[in-house]
DNA sequence: TTAAAAAGTTAGATTAATCTAACAAATTTA
DNA sequence: TAAATTTGTTAGATTAATCTAACTTTTTAA
């Protein structure tokens, strides 16, 4: 697959996310490019049998196609964690980059760094990272603010990328892999008192609470 | 820079260290391509300023090419260390790999890398690593076994990259950056008397001093 | 010193990815 | 439902990087 294809395939995947059919307008508007040009790249992507189309027809992902489409968002994945977590870049730079090494081919690489840090299985937006043969895991971490008293959960991810916020949560001596037990819940402001690492006991706002991903 | 001329460059400047003269010829064989389309592509080098270049003449770098060339050269020293040393990867395996990373858009990222690695001067050939600027140092490490008795050097690199080399280096406590005093050198095997990090002592055979690169 | 060989160039074709202009189909709306 | 709008396709051009075939220049060697 030319890298170009490995584009096409991330955006089809992104793009068949959503409620809304896959177009060829929407996929122009997604990469940036004109129409024309997503006509006659859909029809390549369909002689390779990744995409199902027909002209002027909705676009469907198949079976293959998604495959590769997962393996490249793997790929993604694991470097943004790894640019992060292992080189110690900033969660804001490190997008642009992982998009270019995503293209790399070498499963070594990948493997390694996968290794490295340790297998996970979501990044820290909580969105699932595929295994090596482009399989998503079945379930998908969730809010903390929609989880209920008396039970225990795993932080796998932040919404909220902010410096303070991410200060605020390492005082507190969180991090991603760390166990959150829900003690109560207040109604009244949808509040959390909630038991950290089995030792910290604290209150999470509800916006708190929104901003953090369990599973 | 696309891709394609970033690689023509990296072909040219390792012409550029023989003293045959750069011909289209030797371009064409080494990037595996024909003559032809070489042709083509250094006039376009020399539009650019890269290269300097009239027909049936050598070809020769400009100032400007030749730091883009070494610029690129910095990445992937840096890289094939980098897979080697941080993430574990063995010598035989970094190279195809470190060839695709070389041409990642990111001083960000490279910069770390040379962080992470303690702004390495050498990589474990004996070769110079360019600075971010695209200059060479003036000097090379050379082979220990051309070094004088009562000099004190630091090891840069290793020629000889066998498990078991490098195995006899880590019992007697050298690593890159270790200093290696020469005490006496033996006129008859040309082996030699030397103190390693100002504690060991023990004796090189020729062999061996070949093999090690210091400066 | 000229003929043969090697090296280099030109011309023209090909492929991937893109574009604009013009036309066609599908959808929305009056 | 017919006109207007939106969406999609075709046709043909462009650019980068490659090729083959044919021709030219330079070098080598008889």
């Amino acid at each position: 697959m030319t890298l170009t294809e490995e584009n096409y395939l991330k955006a089809l995947h992104r793009l068949s996310q959503s409620e809304e059919p896959i177009t060829v307008k929407r996929i122009a508007m997604q990469l940036g490019i004109k129409m024309p040009t997503v006509t006659s790249m859909v029809r390549n992507l369909a002689a390779k049998k990744l995409i199902r189309y027909e002209k002027y027809k909705a676009i469907e992902m198949t079976e293959k196609g998604r495959r590769q489409a997962l393996l490249i968002l793997r790929k993604h994945r694991l470097t943004e964690l790894f640019l992060k977590d292992v080189m110690g870049l900033g969660w804001e730079e490190v997008h642009d980059i992982a998009e270019q090494i995503e293209h790399i081919q070498s499963d070594r690489f990948f493997n390694r760094i996968d290794e490295m840090l340790g297998h996970p299985k979501f990044d820290p937006h909580g969105e699932p990272i595929p295994d090596a043969n482009g399989k998503l895991p079945f379930f998908k971490a969730f809010p903390l603010s929609g989880c209920e008293a008396g039970k225990k959960y795993k932080l796998t991810g932040v919404l909220d990328h902010d410096g303070g916020f991410l200060t605020y949560l390492n005082t507190l001596g969180l991090t991603l892999g760390s166990s959150i037990e829900v003690i109560e819940v207040h109604g009244f402001d949808r509040s959390m008192e909630v038991l950290l690492n089995g030792k910290t006991r604290t209150v999470f706002s509800f916006i708190v609470c929104q901003h953090l991903l369990v599973i």
